[in-house]
DNA sequence: CGTGAATTTGACTGACATCAACTCAGGTGG
DNA sequence: CCACCTGAGTTGATGTCAGTCAAATTCACG
């Protein structure tokens, strides 16, 4: 078992909650679970105190912003998108989340849901009553250290799309994207080459401040430059370190 | 005293914070001392691991990006910057933090510092050993439901930022960057109307995607529809409701 | 199959960036 | 005291990247 900070540094959102592991009774995933430091007993607490799994179809919404606070969700199973309203009624796509997520955390500070979730397929959640959680946490450091790492790692992701949006070209944004879902597939024990795309181009233009066109076309341009093979939302990288590179900065791309 | 919660909602950076005016014996304003379920031995506790103050001359960094993590930082007197640096070297910057702000908060993930933070003038901070605080949350539940709440301000206060950075133009970027001040010196009992910018037109435009020439033509552009004035640094608000609107999206500012 | 939604493609536009010249404030030293 | 210098900020001319609009094409699902 690696130590969460041990893991390879992964610098774009959703990346940096890694999966751990150790098994639950109730949910085989879900990272609260640290592993060194729980012993038998505690391994027990915390899984009385995992709140049932809530299946959520595609096109549901897990929460909406607004909503009064009470669970954390750990994603099982399932991909979601998190995205707030403007004053105008149109969405900011805020991050996509996998297997191995938490999800919530925004909303401990003022106990409403400060964005909105929403399945981009069936997905299973774990929910963790964040009352009892919060009790659990006084016994258990370990649980405690890890459960600020977590909240702190989020907020690095979301550092690194400030980054992101604030700071680069659209193709670099969009390299971006695919290299940290690659990667976040790989640290699953999926194919980091080879995976579906979740999300509309829509969501992903929101997410990246672009457009669906723009994006229509960067998949293109990736796929004339030999870098991706694209058939739908079927991808495979077929140039990482390039992809990787581009991300950087380090090459401009014709 | 306000509970956290009960503020005013404010939807912008760094305007989550706020500053709670329990006093400590070392730090007369850091948000740590959350009134209500801290008795005089709480605070008596809390005081003594607050570590030293710190001063912080302009121009200084009080920490950098890489550097090992042991201290939260909670401002005194001041202003910061917080940036992080690309591949290729250039800065974003991610925050401006001021008096009664927590900096810190993203380097718990992985005890190094995720971001750099520079004083923009000459400031003081205290700083508050990680470690130190961990073991006084497990034995002061209030306390650690403040911190969390905290932490998760942080979270939200980044949403906003990726709202405006992925969502906004730039006279909207501008006004809400104006507004979210305004209220942030509210708050602290400052004038909201009349305040001065403690950071250049650069770090303005750096933190909301815009070039130094843009930031310049619309300071230009609002003074000349009468909702500035402007001279050098020094702003006053002439017009808070219609550049609320602005911000929100519901005037469209010619 | 057929229908509507999602995606692609192309032509055009516009918002903001870039480049360059200029102004101004504030500090320094003769 | 003022001439000079330097860096921050302003202003204008021009360029470009990605947005907008529109039409064609493909896909998904009943």
């Amino acid at each position: 078992m690696t130590k969460m900070h041990e893991l390879p540094s992964l610098t774009l959102p959703g990346a940096t909650i890694e999966i751990l592991k150790a098994r639950c009774s109730t949910c085989s995933m879900h990272q609260l679970c640290l592993p060194m430091g729980l012993d038998m007993g505690d391994m027990d607490r915390l899984d009385k105190i995992i709140g049932r799994r809530r299946r959520v179809q595609k096109g549901e919404n897990l929460f909406r912003i607004g909503e009064p606070f009470t669970n954390l969700y750990a994603i099982r199973l399932g991909h979601f998108k998190t995205y707030q309203i403007n004053a105008n009624g149109e969405e900011q796509v805020t991050g996509f989340q996998m297997g191995g997520e938490l999800l919530g955390m925004d909303a401990i500070s003022t106990d409403k849901h400060y964005c909105s979730a929403l399945a981009l397929e069936d997905s299973e959640v774990c929910e963790i009553p964040f009352s009892s959680l919060e009790r659990l946490l006084v016994d258990m450091p370990t649980l405690l250290r890890h459960f600020h790492r977590m909240m702190s790692q989020e907020i690095t992701r979301e550092q690194s799309v400030m980054l992101l949006l604030g700071n680069m070209q659209a193709t670099q944004r969009f390299a971006a994207f695919l290299v940290n879902l690659a990667s976040r597939y790989e640290v699953r024990g999926y194919s980091s080459t080879a995976f579906q795309l979740r999300m509309s181009r829509e969501d992903i233009g929101n997410y990246l401040g672009l457009t669906i066109e723009s994006i229509s076309r960067l998949l293109n341009k990736f796929k004339k430059q030999g870098l991706l093979k694209v058939s739908n939302r079927e991808i495979e990288v077929l140039d990482l370190p390039r992809l990787k590179a581009i991300t950087a900065g380090t090459e401009t791309c014709a």
